[in-house]
DNA sequence: TTTTTTTACGAAAACGAAGTAGTTGTTTTT
DNA sequence: AAAAACAACTACTTCGTTTTCGTAAAAAAA
């Protein structure tokens, strides 16, 4: 058995192949009876119409690129989740490219996507990514891209991210509050728009509770974990260390347990923490991690709901638009005992 | 700027169509002198070509379909992972469908495969599916499917597991050995091959111990959290409890560790628990959850190794394979203190 | 009855790229 | 010098589908 098309299916029925393919698609000029036997037929054939030839007559390839720095981070997968439920419910398709956090991919695969493979693309900047070129260029190529979380200013499109600055802010205060006085600040990467927001954040509430700023405090990881580990792990193993941590991203929270572990440093006595993290083990670590939850699929879902507002104009022009979900501090035992929390929530 | 293709590079060189297209193809036919300034003209205007115009001709999409129950399980992000490491390494690329454990999603999107839109599938069938019809349909024009994880034996293809029987056989002796007579264990799907194999490894282990089997020990959990969660708090709630625990995939572990914290159960002491898990967190749960950790990324990876051996023949049939890599039982505190670990790896 | 309109269909031209089969003009062979 | 070979191109067809433009026959209007 192979694969069918219009014209195998005409033939059987001594039609031509406008008509099976007016009928197919319910055009007025084809009656009801014939309608009704190419229904059929092609039914009973197993046909298939070819995405790709119908992508050549009128350039929908009905196709978006989801562009992704990695895929080991809940916050990824879940966001994912959230523009993929869109999609299939437009009866998208969803290609997916991981940058690994590397610019050159990026731009690569950006490149490739001029070709109009797709529709049209959401995207979360890699962490070595300090130019945009790539993506000017594919937008010039009416190819639409919309930024979720890591976003980049400097182009005009739609964006969504989470209340970055306050986050921070509010973590560190937290911190604060329950009694740290010398907070260190894992960063990710100094290109993000997001990690700056939060260290921003971190430096205003140091600032408003009359801490003074010191730079050494500011970490600046990447994503060879070893060497994360390293830099934290010196970081904690000094004499005069921290006594509380706040991580930009999960995987520096995990980083940074497994070394208070080896340490055996307790937390949160010894040293508290608190990490953006959408984890869902958070509640049953040892201790549990007091967390900066984003709203990770509500925000893939409104990215890719903001596409797809413009998909299907001719010339494709998406406006600035900001939009700026709310994150949660989600307070447990990691920074302080007084946060232990009674019931379990996941 | 618009999309650029041969016919508008070929106006401004003033040459043919077939020229240009020859010539980026480093044709023979061309001279060099001309082959220079098309390929320096394609450049400057960006010049693209249509991956849809290509397929049409060659009948090759480049494009694999990895489709998969869920994302939000470690084991099948690791297997993503792998597959589209390998799908890059071949200039292949690789959309993503997301079954939900729905027989109904995996049917109806592997009926819209049959359109050609891939060139092959990678998958791990969905635990409501029984039926197989929609699989060899879709081989049946022609488009290759190579199973992970989930596999089907009545299908005939390549077939990347893991040793559940083994791994089921061990875990839950290693149970027996710290002292448990009475285990649970909490299965996901019955239709799920995997589920089965280890459950029968689960059984053949308390055979070979002497310990009966008890049927209403095997507790029949779904997608529904709430659900799950109510079962196994009923089991565990009981006065008659366990005094172990045996978990087939790492969200009803985790389940089952929010379950003990809302009873207040000690794990190990009045409860232990063991898990298959991908978790990066395990070694910090609390406490650390002993856990049978499948290679996932290296069964994404030949997976798709297996399937691109075949792409590009003609008529593509794959004969049955079954590679079958090992799981490993990593003991943590979860199960026993005599587990307890010295030094964290992630 | 003749003319117009409607109904129901078919022929053919895109769409973009690639490959087959020419078609020149030039060089080599005999 | 005639014939063959070759280099460097162009014209045309194909892939599967959609769509525009026809057109024949039937129905309605004149």
């Amino acid at each position: 058995m192979t694969k069918v098309n219009l014209k195998m299916v005409s033939e059987k029925l001594n039609v031509s192949v406008s008509t099976v393919s007016k009928a197919l698609r319910n055009s007025y000029e084809i009656g009801n009876e014939t309608k009704r036997k190419v229904i059929d037929m092609a039914q009973q054939m197993g046909y298939r119409p070819s995405p790709y030839a119908g992508f050549l007559r009128n350039h929908r390839s009905k196709t978006i690129a989801l562009v992704i720095p990695e895929l080991t981070n809940n916050f990824f997968i879940q966001a994912i989740c959230g523009a993929e439920s869109v999609a299939h419910e437009k009866d998208y398709h969803v290609l997916i490219y991981i940058t690994h956090d590397d610019y050159t991919k990026e731009e690569s695969i950006l490149k490739d996507l001029q070709s109009g493979r797709v529709d049209g693309v959401v995207m979360s900047l890699s962490g070595t990514t300090k130019t945009y070129n790539h993506i000017t260029e594919l937008i010039g190529v009416n190819i639409p891209v919309v930024f979720f979380d890591r976003i980049c200013y400097e182009i005009e499109t739609a964006k969504v991210t989470t209340d970055d600055f306050a986050s921070g802010f509010n973590a560190t205060e937290h911190l604060i509050k329950n009694g740290c006085i010398d907070i260190a600040y894992l960063s990710l990467s100094e290109n993000l728009s997001i990690d700056n927001k939060r260290a921003q954040g971190y430096l205003e509430a140091l600032n408003k509770h009359g801490i003074p700023i010191n730079k050494t405090r500011i970490i600046k990881c990447s994503n060879d974990e070893k060497s994360n580990y390293k830099k934290i792990r010196q970081l904690l193993k000094s004499n005069r260390r921290p006594d509380g941590v706040f991580s930009s991203v999960e995987k520096l929270a995990i980083t940074s347990y497994v070394v208070c572990k080896d340490l055996n440093l307790k937390i949160p006595n010894d040293i508290k923490i608190i990490s953006f993290s959408n984890l869902r083990t958070a509640p049953l670590l040892d201790p549990p991690l007091t967390s900066i939850v984003q709203p990770a699929f509500e925000m893939g879902k409104q990215a890719a709901t903001m596409l797809f507002k413009h998909l299907g104009k001719k010339a494709i022009f998406i406006p600035n638009e900001n939009v700026v979900l709310k994150s949660e501090l989600i307070k447990r035992n990691s920074t302080g005992s007084n946060n232990k929390q009674k019931r379990i929530l996941l």
